[in-house]
Parts: C-alpha cells; sequence; structure tokens
DNA sequence: TCAACTCGCTAGATCGATCTAGCACACTGC
DNA sequence: GCAGTGTGCTAGATCGATCTAGCGAGTTGA
C-alpha cells in the first residue's frame, strides 16, 4: 500500500507535477478548470499532503519546538495551552517535552528537536546550565521562557521581582506581618532570586520587617509537603510566608492545619483557578501563564517572519487577594 | 549560511555520502580509521544530522501525535507526561495539540500532524464525532485513549465502570448514604455514562438507594463551580455526590462551605496529589493517568514494531480514602 | 507584419539523507 | 594458479515535494 504521492495525483488529472505541486499551494497561473480536475484527483485518490518532503525542499519545518520543566505543573501546562494555541494559529505545529531541570535531558531533547529540525525553540533554561551557547552556531530563533538565560538569549517572563514586591509589601503593609519566610524554588534560579529581592525590599521600607529564613525545593505536592514540614520542623520564628508556587502553598496550609497552628499570612505564587477553591482561599501573585505562552509563541513567530521583539520582556504581574493572607473577603 | 549537511562531511574526510551515512548511523562495514575520521570531520564542521531528509527516504518519521482535550486538565497533562517519557524512551518525539472537544478542531489537527507525517496517533475521541472512520485509510496505528471510539479504533483507558462501582460502594455500603448525585463530564461522553452505570448498579444493590440526578458539565475550575451552583439551586433532595473530577469535587466542597451546608458525601475522579492537600481532603477514584499515558505510548510502540496490542484495555481503578466522604482518617 | 508580452503549463534540477548493487583488492583453500 | 570468500568502500537511484527556466500559443501594439 503505497503512499499517494503528488505524481500520482498528476498522472490521474493529466497534467505535470508541477502543476498538481501550484494547485496544493494556492499559487502560479493555472485556469480553474485545471485547478478543480487536479481537486477531484485529489479526492478520487485519497491524496494527504506530505510536509515532510515539502520542508525538505523549502527550508523550513512548520514546527517550533517547546521546552518546558515539567508539564505536570499547573504553570506550565497553563503555559504549554497559550503556546501551543499562537503556534497554530500562525501555522506552526509544536512540539513539547520536559526537562525535569536536568542539563542532561535538555541537551538530548534540544538536540533530538534540532534534528527534525525545528524553525524556532522556546525553552525554560535549566538552572546553571544554560543552552544557549550551544546553539549560537545554530540559526534558529531561540527564546528564554520562565528563567532568564545566562548564555544571554532573549527573555519573556513574569515581573518576578515585581510580584515579589507585591506580594511583600501587602504582607508588611496591609497585615503588618514583620518576620517573612520564603518557600520552595529550586535553588540559585533566576525567578526565586528576583522573587524574594523584591519580598526583602518591600520589607525593607518598613522598619523591623525582615526575610528571616529562606528555604528550597521543588514545587510539586510532594516536594511541597516535604518543605512545610522541614518549615515547621526548623522552629524558625516567622508570621508570614511567600510561597514559590500556589501547589507550595497549599501544602503550607495543609501542614499547619494539621498541627493547629493559628493563622498566619501565606501568599503563593501562579494564580491558578484551584487556588480560590482552596480552604483557606490562597491570596496568589498571577502571572498569567496561559498569556505567556501565547506571547512566547508570538514573539518567535515574530521572529521568524522578520521582526524580532524585545530582548528582555517582564510581564507585569498582579495580586489576588484571597483569604490565606489573612484578609477576611 | 547553508546547512552542514553529509556531503560537506564526506567531501571533508575524503570519503563518500554512503560512508559517512554509515558513520551516523553505525552500520555497514568500514573501518575504525575511516570512522574516527569522518567523526572528527563532523565536530570540525558542526554537523547536525537532518532527521527529516532521513526521515523522507527512511518512509517514517519517528514523530507520534498525542490529541487530547486539554493540556491544562491536570488529568491530561499527567497522562501527557506519561505518553511523552514512553514514547522518547522508545525514540519517538512526541507532538501534542488539544481539540478542547470541538469536532472541527480535532479533524484540523489530526490532519495537520498526519502530514508530517506522524508514524503513529493517540487520541480522546471528541464527543460523537469520531475521527477513527476518516483515519481508516490511512496507514497508521491509531488508539482511542480515555474515551472508548465509536469508529472502532483500539482502546485503552481506565476501567470507568468498575470506578464508577468503587465510588457507589463506598457511599451506599460503608458509608450508609441512599439519594446519591453524578455532577460533571460531557453530556454523551462514555467514561461519564460508564462511571454512572457503575454508581448505579452499586446503588441498585441496596435496598432504598439510588442515583437521584446528573448533571452534565465541563469540568475546569469554572465550570465546577457553575455545576455546583446548579446543583445548590436545583432543590434536589441528596446525601453524597460523586464528581467527574477532583477539581468538580473541590468546587462543590467550597459552594457546600459557603452556604454552611453540613457534611454529605463528596468522592471525586482522577486521584490528583492536590486532593489530598484540599479541606477536607477530597477522596478519589484514582486512575494513574500518568501510567494511563505511558502504557498508551508503549501501545502505540509495539504496533509500530509489528505487536498490536489488546484492541481493548481497561485499567483498574482504586478508591483513594479521605475525609470528604465521610470517612474521619 | 513582426517584436513583445501574457497565459497556461512542463521538464528537470534540487533539498539531504538512505539503500541497493557492485567494484577492487586481499586472503584462503585446493 | 585460480575459484571462492570477505572486506572496505562508492556510484547512482530514490523518497515526495518545490522551484527555476523556458516553451508554445494566443494577444497586443506600432
Amino acid at each position: 500500500m503505497r503512499r499517494v504521492t503528488l505524481q500520482d495525483v498528476a498522472a490521474h488529472a493529466g497534467v505535470s507535477r508541477a502543476a498538481a505541486s501550484m494547485v496544493v499551494r494556492n499559487t502560479g497561473r493555472l485556469s480553474d478548470q485545471t485547478r478543480e480536475r487536479v481537486r477531484e484527483s485529489m479526492d478520487a485518490l485519497g491524496y494527504v499532503y506530505h510536509r515532510g518532503a515539502a520542508n525538505l525542499r523549502t527550508q523550513r519545518s512548520g514546527l517550533i519546538g517547546l521546552l518546558i520543566t515539567d508539564v505536570s505543573n499547573p504553570f506550565f501546562s497553563a503555559m504549554t495551552l497559550g503556546f501551543e494555541e499562537a503556534a497554530a494559529e500562525g501555522g506552526y505545529l509544536t512540539m513539547v517535552s520536559d526537562t525535569f531541570d536536568d542539563a542532561g535531558r535538555q541537551e538530548r531533547l534540544a538536540q533530538s528537536m534540532l534534528e527534525y529540525p525545528i524553525d524556532a525553540l522556546a525553552y525554560t533554561p535549566v538552572v546553571s546550565s544554560d543552552l544557549a551557547a550551544k546553539l549560537t552556531s545554530y540559526p534558529v530563533p531561540l527564546l528564554a521562557v520562565t528563567r532568564q538565560s545566562e548564555g544571554g538569549a532573549p527573555y519573556l517572563g513574569p515581573d518576578d521581582y515585581g510580584g515579589g514586591v507585591l506580594a511583600g509589601e501587602h504582607l508588611v503593609d496591609h497585615h503588618s506581618y514583620r518576620r517573612l519566610v520564603y518557600l520552595g524554588g529550586p535553588q540559585g534560579a533566576g525567578p526565586r532570586d528576583e522573587r524574594m529581592r523584591g519580598v526583602r525590599d518591600a520589607a525593607a521600607r518598613h522598619p523591623g520587617a525582615e526575610l528571616v529564613a529562606e528555604l528550597s525545593g521543588i514545587t510539586s505536592v510532594a516536594g511541597g509537603m516535604r518543605l512545610a514540614q522541614e518549615l515547621i520542623e526548623s522552629r524558625i520564628q516567622f508570621d508570614a510566608v511567600v510561597c514559590h508556587s500556589d501547589v507550595v502553598a497549599y501544602a503550607l496550609l495543609h501542614a499547619l492545619r494539621q498541627i493547629g497552628r493559628e493563622p498566619i499570612g501565606v501568599i503563593g505564587f501562579d494564580g491558578l483557578p484551584e487556588s480560590e477553591l482552596f480552604w483557606p482561599s490562597v491570596t496568589s501573585v498571577a502571572v498569567g501563564p496561559q498569556l505567556l505562552g501565547t506571547r512566547a509563541a508570538q514573539w518567535l513567530l515574530g521572529a521568524l517572519a522578520g521582526h524580532p521583539g524585545a530582548a528582555f520582556t517582564a510581564m507585569p504581574a498582579h495580586l489576588e487577594v484571597r483569604q490565606s493572607c489573612g484578609c477576611a473577603n
């Protein structure tokens, strides 16, 4: 059962391959009758376009790579969704893969994608191991998302510093908490440092307020539970916590409830919709992951069309105020 | 800036294209010196393998398509993760896209993927609009996941009926609830019908117990909140609810808490890790979405290798008992 | 009436790999 | 000394599209 090719279609319609090709691409000068006849032959034979072959000739693949940390993290899945949709809008299909913050995986996957080859790549750089340097020799538009690239690739991501300031200000200014903790996030990752810097700067503007501790760790449910346990067992004196993700906030609130600790101020990051349903509902710094994905794809589409966008974009964050920070609402 | 091809490498190393090709594929009879020399030329020139070109010749693309309802749904993102990993294990890259249960989208996306072409496709059939019929003429292994295909494609998914029985039995047998409601899920979808049938059958074994109502709707956070509202406003008399997903259960528990309703039995479906952190923690029928994804990819890899698997596989569900059903635990 | 142009179409090269057939040479066995 | 076998390598066709150059017929303009 051989594949039906343009050659077959052309023979069936009594025209040349070139004419048939013009029909599928809707270009060239052909009479309407000829176009119609070719289309009928396609239907009759059940022709399916072979993009791979076309790509070989045109030197573009219509494929964009997206390398993220972990799709099962709601932040990334929302981002993936936005990315995929915007890419499809521009006529590109998306290949997604997860690095799990492993440098080896990141390199293997990027290599694999480039071999296809992909026309452009968006990626969340693995902590302290940047792809950008390795890919400079490679002529595809690159974009670092979510985390800044040490190798100097253009960046698009949330305004982490601004988000940290929002969280910090709300806790120390609106609620008068004084001893803050930053909980979670991978050690050494840019966004974590930026958010902490924001929290610290916000605290510094109020006498007596400070960031008294920081604990790093992965932000899955299991990781969050470990972090919460660690924080509680540390006997650190604190009255408010900024969590690296909403999921970590859920885990912390769960752990505090279990030991019967009286309410403290807790703020998460991500702005997941589930946060509204939690008890207490979780105040969160929302960064709009889906929109971020959309913008990332659009940035790359622009670059492919010859209009490179800004080399650095920080998307504004805003605070979704609910109960966990201490607001009754 | 032209791409470096095998031709260039061969010329640089003073051998033929065929010899260079043998080096990248690690086949054929070549002396070790020659292999070494070719490898050095590759490094020197910065050669990157062009899979697209190779695929044209070998008639396989190394690409598997995965068409799901919505990646931002935690069930699907976990499944995607398992799928992607297993596919990568077998040397395939995954192309993921979302149908959002729209027949037109489903068809366009499948078409697009087939054009690349993909070597195999796993998909969650859109309710009442199956791809299988349209793809029979197409010689790629097909697998329906999560929902059965009306068109007769092989199926792999959770044992929905069994899961429904588990939930129903626990509510009527262990807890003695009598008036059950099934909440959420798309109208007319196979899994929803199967689960309800399970709940109904379990109730039928206990005098006085029955499924008194069913409400359908999408299972996002917003959809769950609408469903909960609808249920409460309906004035239906019920004492237990089986929810089509954990997220719907969150929304229902949230709504019940807001109106101050005394505790009833609530069980979700999916077994999301977050369910443990919720308050009350959510009892759930777990179906292991990640493993499901893994198995789906393995099924397709098997089919590609000429060993088609079972045409129907129902993966066992189990109950994760927590507080929301009424168990203190 | 003839050059110039447009229209509708085609032949053949091309993208970058793989694969088949086969060639030259060396070695072995009788 | 010659058939037979094995080793190491190459030429050329091939996958299925696109793209360039150009051809014949008809139309237009001077």
